[in-house]
DNA sequence: AACTCATATGTAAATACTTATATATAAATA
DNA sequence: TATTTATATATAAGTATTTACATATGAGTT
């Protein structure tokens, strides 16, 4: 049921076709939503049986013609009663995390190369999300207009950031605390190689509370 | 696809029911992953037919019997390759980001009391995790054992709660910075009431600093 | 005494989402 | 020159997920 809010969001803002609700999900919004065209299609259908949106065709010469849909009163209500409902943690499917929890199944190599790969990964999004946010900030500035419209999306856009940056942290001091740790997955590892609890018990200290205090007794 | 490998990832710790397998998801495994037992049932007959899994009925008395699942040398082998597969970022949808892209529909009061709210919620959460940690870290240091199993839990452990440290640290600070702009949506300010552009433009930038360099010149 | 919760396994139906296919043209790239 | 990309809409098929239903018992709560 939220694919209709994402749309109705976004024609509360500005009339929009479906291929322009896609590129809009895969730009901005991809910090918090994306969907098919597939899906995308069908459902403005529904709403518009609904009542919730209009449409109207556009020929094009050249291109295939466009559908543009508007927003109804009725949608207005719908997408301001939902963005005012109480909110909800939304359930996290991280496949990733997924794979590290169950990374004592590999080398300990390996688990260093997936780490260090995937913080790789994190840090290109992580750069791209920049070069977005300078050209917004300085489109702002030339403007010299501030709107709430403008201070909401600067608000989710910093959220979208502080994931990157923290995730691609997480990723250098996990990789950290393994590396340290490296002796615990040798089980042939003579007795004086083999890490002693104390060093572990410490180590994993340091890594919590670099995070999150821990406030323990 | 990646429902059988969140099971047979369990699978190659313990033995377990479609039960056992539930409550695992629903407690440590919630940080990153989620399901219904009408879905690991069928998934949990489709693994055995695969012969990735087998299983053995075990009768109880004035309880349902058990169908207790244990993993094979193909499960074994699976779980493996995926774990060292390449890893994919994950696509979020994160419904509460969506309310906030779109809250300038609402007013500036109920958009306070909307991140109030959610901030209420996270730290609920965050104070329950808190508590598992502790538990866990207690029985580590009874036990006096570290092994890759732990470090790797510890780690997704770890991520979880900064996520929610760092999410509730969002919400106080959207909730200063809207509180700080509440001028821009009233329309009927009068002109010296209304939020210089200059100002809001500080705060804009104190609030990106707080979380990312943004490095611009 | 009636209701809810935890244990335990499942099926059925509905919804949501992804992947593949179809059509049509212009521009850009290999 | 052939392929890919961008524009634009749409359907079909398959997979994944959620919600509802069905059954059974013991323990705890109202």
């Amino acid at each position: 049921m939220t694919l209709r809010h994402a749309i109705l969001g976004l024609l509360s803002k500005w009339d929009a076709t479906g291929y322009d609700i896609k590129k809009e999900f895969d730009d901005f919004m991809s910090i918090f939503w994306h969907s098919h065209l597939s899906q995308i299609y069908p459902e403005l259908n529904k709403l518009e049986t609904e009542e919730l949106v209009t449409s109207r065709l556009i020929p094009q010469e050249g291109k295939p013609h466009k559908k543009v849909y508007s927003i109804t009163d009725g949608g207005i209500e719908e997408i301001t009663n939902w963005v005012g409902s109480p909110p909800e943690i939304p359930k996290i499917k991280d496949s990733f995390l997924m794979q590290v929890f169950f990374m004592d199944n590999i080398s300990v190599d390996q688990v260093i190369f997936q780490l260090k790969y995937y913080q790789g990964v994190r840090q290109k999004r992580l750069d791209e999300m920049k070069l977005t946010v300078q050209e917004a900030w300085k489109s702002i500035k030339e403007r010299q207009t501030m709107t709430p419209r403008l201070l909401m999306s600067s608000a989710v856009l910093r959220r979208g950031l502080e994931q990157e940056v923290q995730y691609i942290k997480w990723c250098e001091e996990t990789i950290q605390l393994v590396e340290a740790c490296k002796s615990l997955w040798d089980p042939d590892a003579s007795l004086d190689s083999v890490l002693p609890f104390e060093e572990a018990k410490d180590l994993m200290e340091e890594y919590f509370n670099a995070a999150v205090g821990l406030e323990e007794d």
